[in-house]
RNA sequence: GGCCCCAUCGUCUAAUGGUUAGGACCUCGCCCUUUCACGGCGGUAAUAAGGGUUCGAAUCCCCUUGGGGUCACCA
């Protein structure tokens, strides 16, 4: 009757947007079930009705599904564990903290939040651990009974028996202990009648048969409390993994203060799903060798929690660019034009009508260039409008006082071409310096301002082909009238 | 502060008692290229400190230091 089939879960609460960290998790947990042909399920923990963010929930499954990550149950793919939002499954709870209570490891407390502050003020000043007392533990069963008959507020507390010793086994971090005297008599019934996180995440971890545990280290101590309820349903633990935290460049958690930590931000920055799952996965784990640039798919081939680090690791977006260029280049041309349309209709050259022929000559003479999609239109704009300027210091450098001169010579030279290849615009020019008896240098570099208003980017043949005859020629033209002499600028 | 976790180049990491401590990002230099990239070659750069154990320690143990997490009717 115990199916063995693993299966893993991610828990977020919707108080916000999906945090880069989450869809660290998310991934591990996803990439660990499939690594095992288990399930990867995803449950909402929306027990908190004062952080409760409106449209989070839509958000979060939209972000996953972006990154790749579909689940297997969750909301909208019910399955058989459903439903899969804490706050639609407040009933099962309060059973299961009844039942506690009736085992006498759970007790109803009556505590006003004032006397809670108080006794907080008290221990603190004390020098003492701040821990619920155990006050209403003494109440006697009329007093209780007559309290709830009265519907006085109230919340469900953990019974904790002090002085015991309380494992841990993680496959991440071996076993860890801890003294149940640093456990506090943890609510587990709000007295809105929601649970707390602690006993809706294992109530429902067992409920839906989660085998494996994988969350972020912040879980690791109040995992005691974990245990300590499995122990009181006399249930069978799942195996527990604490993932090493991401980090702000300073080693703090990582934190909105320190730039961008929602998945969307990186999204809208240009990043490409492919190059955040490949990143955020080698934050805190390596298959071993030195292959560092891995496809969602390889990932689940290769990823074991074995092999998942200790030590906190620090996002850095750096590395990030890099694989984003990886990934935008590894791209079939076909595919890179699909995501270059997308971004030319959001931009100013969105009313222009460029053909897909076009445009895929564009990207092979840009792809090993660009970092990101949007670089296409960042970085060579010349493709997309006219240069209505050029820079000053490849001017300064490269338009000579002969340069207008030449340039003139080129043209006419170009203008006798018929239906030219960019060969033809390479051996016009060589012919041309020849003839004027300059380097060919003197003719490229000008050439490039010309055509193109900037000092970098492709070959200057390939923009010259690229444009086409017509349009380089009115640039060149162009270009004479309007930059200045390298003369006048020094001056 | 109590409890817990962690510690290899600036960053991500490899090395599971025996390596000139490897790779990648970043950075620097050279080559390729009359531009800029890509690519190729090369350089700088680390075992936090101190004790043990051992023939031998980045690896095991202890202590120190440092960093982090957590101590809610938030997750």
């Amino acid at each position: 009757m115990i199916s063995n089939i693993v299966r893993t879960r991610f828990a977020p609460s919707p108080t916000g947007y999906l945090h880069v960290g989450g869809l660290r998790t998310a991934l591990y947990n996803y990439l660990f079930a499939k690594r095992n042909n288990g399930k990867f399920i995803l449950r909402i923990e929306d027990t908190d009705r004062a952080r409760y963010v409106e449209g989070a929930i839509e958000n979060l499954i939209s972000t996953l599904k972006w990154a790749g990550l579909y689940f297997d149950e969750g909301p909208g793919v019910e399955g058989e564990f459903a439903p899969y939002l804490q706050s639609e499954r407040l009933n099962i709870y309060k059973e299961h903290a009844e039942h506690l209570i009736k085992e006498k490891k759970a007790y109803y407390c009556f505590c006003s939040q004032e006397r809670l502050n108080e006794l907080r003020e008290k221990q603190q000043k004390e020098g003492l651990q701040p821990k619920y007392d155990k006050h209403c533990l003494g109440l006697s069963k009329d007093e209780v009974e007559k309290k709830l008959a009265d519907n006085e507020r109230h919340v469900i507390r953990l019974n904790v028996q002090p002085g015991e010793n309380i494992i841990v086994d993680d496959v991440i971090r071996g076993r860890v202990e801890f003294n149940s005297d640093v456990v506090d008599d943890q609510v587990l019934i709000k007295s809105d009648g929601y649970p707390t996180y602690h006993l809706a995440n294992v109530v429902d971890d067992h409920l839906m048969k989660i085998t494996h545990v994988i969350r972020g280290e912040e879980w690791l101590s109040s995992t005691p409390k974990h245990i300590l309820l499995y122990d009181f349903f006399d249930w069978e633990k799942p195996v527990f993994a604490h993932l090493p935290l991401l980090l702000n460049p300073d080693r703090s958690k990582l934190s909105k203060r320190q730039g961008d930590v929602a998945v969307e931000d990186y999204r809208a920055k240009g990043y490409l799903k492919e190059a955040l799952i490949n990143f955020v996965a080698l934050l805190g784990w390596t298959a071993g060798d030195d292959k560092e640039f891995y496809y969602l798919n390889e990932l689940k081939e290769k990823f074991s929690l074995e092999r998942v680090n200790k030590a906190g690791a620090v996002f850095n977006v750096e590395k990030l660019n890099w694989l984003n260029a990886e990934h935008l280049r590894k791209k079939e041309n076909s595919e890179i034009l699909i995501l270059l349309k997308e971004e030319l209709s959001g931009s100013k050259y969105k009313n222009q009508n460029y053909t897909d022929e076009y445009l895929l000559k564009v990207i092979e003479a840009m792809k090993e260039r660009v970092i990101f999609v949007k670089d296409y239109l960042e970085k060579s704009p010349y493709f997309f409008e006219t240069p209505g300027e050029y820079d000053e210091s490849v001017a300064a450098k490269r338009w000579k006082d002969n340069s207008p001169e030449l340039m003139k010579k080129l043209v006419e030279k170009f203008q006798k071409l018929e239906n030219p290849v960019k060969e033809d615009y390479e051996n016009t020019l060589k012919e041309t310096a020849a003839e004027l008896e300059v380097e060919n240098g003197d003719l490229i570099h000008p050439l490039r301002l010309a055509v193109s208003g900037i000092g970098a980017g492709p070959g200057v043949f390939d923009i010259v082909d690229i444009l086409g005859k017509e349009e380089s020629i009115k640039r060149i033209n162009k270009a004479i009238e309007l930059i200045p002499q390298s003369s006048t600028i020094k001056s």
